[in-house]
DNA sequence: ATCTGTGAAGCACTTCACAGCG
DNA sequence: CGCTGTGAAGTGCTTCACAGAT
């Protein structure tokens, strides 16, 4: 049995709703309950979350749940964050330290949730050498050096989008298999090589689409 | 004739290709080549992008290719814009002036898009009065106030997830339709406001699922 | 009575394949 | 001959609906 991509995709977005419900001090919850808080999905297809689905993308990984109860909040996250290989620390470089990269550097979002930054490189003279956030930024030229000795799981790209691609290219010939793209490029990596993009540009460029019918002018 | 969402949302990668395509003087392309410079998508769906895909897509809106030619980079690319909506400014708020809204503020990207960010909120006493790039920083308090005197077309969240959806609920009756949200949270919206999530998380959760299976532990 | 797990049905998007135009 | 535009075929995800467990 094959697991759909998309299916892999959501399973964070329900880790993220159990951990919410187990601060809350819930321990059980339904597929029905499971599907309202999963509120809108943040992507085109404007599709509600069905209770069913829930359901039937737990159904490939296991039977998770009682029925008549419902699923084990605490449980049902531990699965999943085994399933998604989050119980563990994940190694991260970041190249790129400008603006975004600084902000990147300084988010606090990533620690708790497992994900560390070991690494911060530029090419600017000025920033090489620098401590930012307890990090000593080296030079993007010794990239493939430096991740010859220490082990990175996973590449954070946020260089301008004319040297995206060659950084990209850097960080798979070093062995990097996943990597978190911020430059606004459509990139080109091998298959088994995993790329996820964040671009708030291209997300207000599909929102306006709906927008532009009934806006007002300017 | 109903368009599919998803069309909609690879439209934005199709015009950057294009505006790529156009900065290098290209005038004509065929879906062929367009299709091997989309690069990999950077979602779960791991199927390369098509020629097929690209043609069906276009054709959705119009018949902007020549037969044994291609597409012209420039018309194709302008009809694009056109349909995008992407041909005026927009004018967008953001609430949260942390790390984040910081870096969203100073973002560079946005302008030359026509993303133009026109107010900034946060609830912090020592921000509020504070210039920020050229931005007066008002009390979050007086969001609604505010967006009855000064038209907002995009709200932008970038406060923590406790107060996320309170902010997104009184964006929305604001009447703002487009929300791009950067708070760790699934929100609800009602379904006539398009919403749209940044969240690295998130990408990178689902990236560590397929890196789990060969990767050395920590 | 309630709610899960799941084959089967339904549906929506993608790909095919070729007519038709330049 | 090359490449688009597009109905039709194919595919894969979603939803249905109900048996089965508590």
């Amino acid at each position: 049995m094959t697991i759909p991509d998309l299916v892999i995709d959501r399973l964070p977005q329900y880790a993220r709703v159990l951990a919410s419900l187990d601060d809350q001090g819930r321990d059980v919850v339904s597929s029905q309950e499971f599907a309202e808080l999963l509120g809108r999905r943040g992507d085109g297809a404007d599709r509600p979350w069905s209770a069913a689905q829930v359901r039937k993308d737990l159904s490939y990984f296991g039977r998770f749940g009682k029925q008549g109860r419902g699923y084990n909040v605490r449980k049902l996250m531990d699965e999943l964050r085994s399933i998604l290989g989050l119980n563990r620390q994940w190694r991260m470089a970041v190249v790129g330290i400008g603006r975004l990269g600084h902000a990147i550097l300084g988010y606090q979002g990533f620690t708790p949730q497992g994900f560390r930054i070991v690494e911060g490189f530029d090419s600017s003279p000025h920033l090489i050498g620098q401590h930012v956030d307890g990090l000593t930024i080296r030079n993007t030229a010794d990239l493939e050096a430096t991740l010859k000795e220490t082990r990175v799981d996973i590449g954070i790209v946020a260089v301008p989008a004319e040297t995206a691609q060659s950084v990209i290219d850097a960080l798979v010939r070093c062995g990097v298999r996943a990597i978190l793209n911020y430059a606004p490029i459509s990139a080109r990596v091998p298959k088994s090589v995993q790329i996820r993009h964040v671009d708030p540009v291209l997300a207000l460029q599909s929102m306006t689409y709906y927008l532009k019918a009934s806006a007002t002018l300017d």
